[in-house]
DNA sequence: TGAAAATCGTGACTTAGGTCACATTCATTT
DNA sequence: AAATGAATGTGACCTAAGTCACGATTTTCA
């Protein structure tokens, strides 16, 4: 259950095997079937998850009931609304599995425990979070500096899996435009190739 | 030259005298004049820098020679290509000064001696960056869900004195839209009240 | 102070992508 | 196996924002 755990933990840094194991404690295995969800908007994000096994997604919905893709969340990745999970304020997102998933959950309080008790950790989550706001700056830049053809082929450059697993509407709503807008734009990368 | 930083710090975080004044000896100070640049796209970006005052910009050039700002950097923010910053590659971003500013310079070298001495500024750093990670989730999640018009109330709403201090195609690159787009935006909403 | 450079406004036209509507194929469940 | 719902494709039309062009005003700095 903490294969996969254990193996991010030490590519990043280094922790004794009684450290490792207290950390175990502090984790909450669940199962989520796909189409089920583990957050939903408006209540708070009291646990951050990471991937076991399995495909998340977390998005909000707008005014108009359009879906809008934060994150996929795929093996050995983490997922949660930050922000409603440091202030326990009503998350605007929703988290729900896109394949059935094995997760380890964790809450703010173990989480604040593992970073005080644990300095490995401390680093390992600065890093992570640096890692993620690099790629997050890339991506805000790319909405404004590309077109949605570039875009949808730094997908499939940078996640080519991604694309047989995930339905193409999702996809669409990750990179920013409609499923139509899309669709079109496969036909014509087929049809140009 | 160091109060602003002082002051950031202890807002966050406990260090002690001696901790503190390490940590000085690893800055350098820089004064920069407007208009003058920190860091041009093609190096590497050697610093991470503290503005102690006045008012900087990061930005990006796209192949039709449009500037994209990342980032405006205030008194009290940090601003860096934090890629280039931790791997050493050459920057795709500029940053430069919109007001004659001062800085506090710090190394790659530098930056990594102070989070393994006073592991606080790891603390100290992870805080920051995630809360940049979160305002940043937001930008992102604005730009599919907004209007040109909502992002640029937002932006007024949330640093007012900003309009102000920044010319107007600035801030029109910053929520990503053309400099005609929003003088044509201002003057509906100027008609409109 | 006077010339050069930035900045801003605005009109005419273009375009990438959105919207709406309907049809088809594929998957899931009972 | 039938049926319901999810996912995809595609045509016709619409719209927010981009592009290009030109003038006017304001800053900057030699």
């Amino acid at each position: 259950m903490f294969e996969f755990l254990e193996k991010k933990l030490k590519e990043n840094i280094h922790i004794s095997r009684d450290e490792f194991e207290f950390a175990k404690t502090l984790f909450i295995p669940k199962k989520l079937r796909k189409k089920r969800f583990l957050l939903q908007d408006g209540d708070p994000c009291i646990y951050t998850t990471f991937v076991e096994k399995g495909l998340l997604r977390s998005f909000t919905v707008d005014d108009k009931g359009n879906e809008h893709i934060l994150q996929f969340g795929m093996q050995g990745w983490w997922v949660a609304d930050l922000y409603s999970f440091l202030t326990g304020e009503p998350s605007e997102y929703n988290i729900e599995a896109i394949e059935d998933s094995d997760l380890l959950l964790i809450t703010k309080s173990s989480w604040d425990q593992l970073l005080n008790e644990v300095p490995a950790f401390e680093r390992y989550f600065r890093v992570l979070i640096q890692n993620n706001l690099i790629a997050t700056q890339r991506r805000l830049m790319g909405t404004m500096t590309t077109t949605a053809e570039e875009r949808y082929n730094s997908l499939i450059q940078d996640f080519p899996d991604i694309i047989q697993r995930v339905p193409q509407h999702m996809i669409a709503s990750y990179i920013g435009v409609t499923r139509e807008t899309l669709s079109r734009l496969r036909s014509q990368l087929a049809a140009g190739s």
